[in-house]
DNA sequence: GCCGTTTTCGGCCCGACTGTTTTCAGTCG
């Protein structure tokens, strides 16, 4: 994909023309990024087509300089810009606390242009001296640059969720505080966080704060005021707590959740009905005429409120405001999972340990899946073995009564796109995912035919993390989804949704892509423990973020339905 | 440089916190 390479180089020109002090344009082109960032297409079809100004943010300018990487790749505008700014001038921006303004100074009085220049003046306390500077500011930037150099990744979701969680109940505990609410990215449920956005209603804001600045886990205070305190823990997440009144819980929900550019552009659409918002309230002169609720300030906006998992700028505003949003599945209605593994496999549960499990959650039907035998790293079932657990099953299924184990396999897609079980055996079975498990770096063309040829066997249901994407691992494969869908559409196959949070594959771009060719998707939890089955949150989370609703999962559907949607089940 | 049920020209989100200052600029989200 071109895409990336291209942001990167929006991005670059925005923060040299920043240290410049031209105004707005650094903005144009940040927006112009973004929105490239989040395009979910490669930026060549567009070319291609001589669509490129169908982007958001992206004029004749920004396209015909897009034209020039494409075609020659690169672009004469940036390479002019380098030479009037040192190269390695805006990796100072990178620092948190460091702007533009204050890197011009240090590149103008020290000649600093790079981190390691900067390092270097900073230990010699040549900083503290320059004008709009001093000794705490010198302490803070030396500080947040070790920081830095220790490498500040974002957090994956599901690493996230249980430490905001845990601080979430904290503050609960404390008398003072009357509503806690987790706002930000870990609230639009994006797949990975960089920091945690906490939101309190309370009376006695300072008592909180001196709590939460206090606390055992926190390394660093980064700011403390009466409203807005922000800390870093010891494992490096920064927490930010904003404490309001109860009049603007709305307000300040609705813009703490973001992302950026959803608030700007309600914030732009308020300012054309004449309106002010901010996060205190949507104001008509100086009064107040929404804030408690962000559904109030939604409906002044005459839109749809959208649900915070789709809070992106990516075309939700526009929809809300035709009132074509359709509701998003709720995390309470998923019916059973239909991607388990016990310990017939490389699970750590036993078949019986799952469903209770499952029954206890208040699920009507679980499927264990266990690995096929090519899949020896994962202890695969041979046929003899396979047979025996099916037999297992049937018994086990006599001691529950509105509730059924699903037969079922994680077959693995053979790199001739051949199937690991015969169609003997598979027959046997009630559901049939396949996967790819082998063979990961084929050829685009190769792989995307290895699947397809899977996906024509009639005895396959669901094809399982259809990307195999493992955060910091492997990224996806390389297939053409669109030709991957299209096949899973005529042969009534449903992708995965992928629960497992190293996985969340399908990612929400692509499941917005699978629902335009018309697609059902299957949320699977992948879950190799009786406790893994409550992962099914981070599932319908990417699900919600792809803008699916209740009728396009098919685990909301009930024991009875299932014959509707799986051909070996009446 | 982009964009338009205010505009094809003239806007471009809004407020908190910090440090360095004597009233504010810079940065962040």
């Amino acid at each position: 994909m071109k895409n990336l390479e291209i942001e990167e180089i929006l991005y670059e020109i925005a923060d040299i023309l920043e240290i410049q002090g031209v105004e707005f344009k650094p903005g144009t082109y940040r927006k112009a990024a973004r929105n490239i960032e989040t395009l979910g297409e490669d930026i060549r079809e567009f070319y291609k087509k001589g669509k490129l100004k169908d982007i958001p943010g992206v004029g004749e300018h920004i396209a015909k300089k897009i034209d020039e990487i494409i075609e020659t790749g690169k672009l004469d505008y940036l390479e002019k810009l380098r030479k009037e700014i040192p190269r390695h001038l805006s990796e100072l921006l990178q620092i948190q606390s460091l702007g533009p303004k204050k890197a011009k100074i240090l590149y103008d009085k020290l000649k600093i242009d790079s981190l390691a220049k900067l390092e270097k003046a900073l230990e010699q306390h040549k900083i503290q001296s320059l004008e709009g500077f001093g000794e705490k500011s010198e302490q803070d930037i030396l500080e947040r640059l070790k920081l830095m150099k220790k490498g500040q990744e974002r957090m994956l979701l599901g690493l996230a969720l249980p430490i905001a969680k845990e601080l979430k109940s904290k503050l609960e505990k404390l008398k003072q505080a009357k509503k806690i609410v987790i706002a930000g990215s870990l609230r639009r449920k994006k797949e990975t966080i960089g920091d945690v956005d906490i939101l309190a209603v309370s009376a006695h804001a300072d008592e909180i704060m001196d709590y939460f600045t206090s606390m055992d886990d926190v390394s660093k205070v980064l700011a403390k005021g009466p409203t807005k305190s922000s800390v870093l823990l010891n494992s490096n997440l920064q927490v930010d707590l904003r404490i309001v009144k109860e009049d603007e819980f709305g307000a300040a929900l609705q813009y703490f959740t973001g992302n950026k550019d959803h608030s700007i552009k309600t914030r732009l659409l308020a300012n054309k009905l004449g309106y002010k918002l901010s996060e205190y309230g949507l104001f008509k002169g100086k009064k107040r005429i929404a804030g408690k609720t962000e559904q109030e300030i939604y409906k002044k906006l005459k839109m749809q409120c959208p649900e915070p998992e789709i809070r992106e700028n990516t075309g939700e505003i526009e929809a809300a405001l035709e009132n074509k949003l359709q509701k998003l599945i709720p995390y309470n209605s998923i019916k059973g999972d239909f991607h388990t593994h016990s310990n017939y496999s490389d699970g750590s549960s036993t078949m019986k340990e799952i469903s209770d499990a499952a029954l206890n959650i208040g699920y009507e039907y679980i499927c264990i899946a266990d690995h096929s035998k090519s899949s020896r790293i994962a202890h695969g079932l041979d046929e003899t073995k396979l047979l025996k657990k099916l037999d297992e099953i049937k018994e086990l299924n006599k001691s529950y009564k509105k509730f059924k184990i699903l037969k079922g396999a994680e077959v693995d897609i053979l790199k001739n796109g051949e199937l690991d079980y015969s169609d003997d055996i598979l027959k046997k079975l009630d559901i049939v995912l396949a996967s790819v498990h082998s063979s990961f770096k084929m050829p685009e063309k190769e792989m995307t035919e290895r699947i397809s040829a899977a996906l024509s066997n009639k005895q396959v249901d669901i094809l399982a993390h259809p990307t195999s994407r493992m955060f910091g691992q492997r990224p996806e494969i390389n297939i053409d989804l669109e030709k991957i869908f299209e096949v899973c559409k005529k042969n009534k196959i449903y992708p995965e949704i992928n629960s497992t949070y190293t996985r969340m594959d399908l990612k929400d771009t692509n499941i917005r892509k699978a629902l335009e060719h018309g697609l059902k998707f299957c949320i699977g939890t992948d879950a190799h423990n009786a406790n893994q089955l409550e992962n099914i949150e981070i599932g319908v989370s990417q699900a919600r973020r792809g803008w699916c609703g209740k009728k396009d999962i098919v685990n909301t559907s009930s024991l009875k339905e299932l014959g509707k949607f799986f051909r070996k089940i009446s």
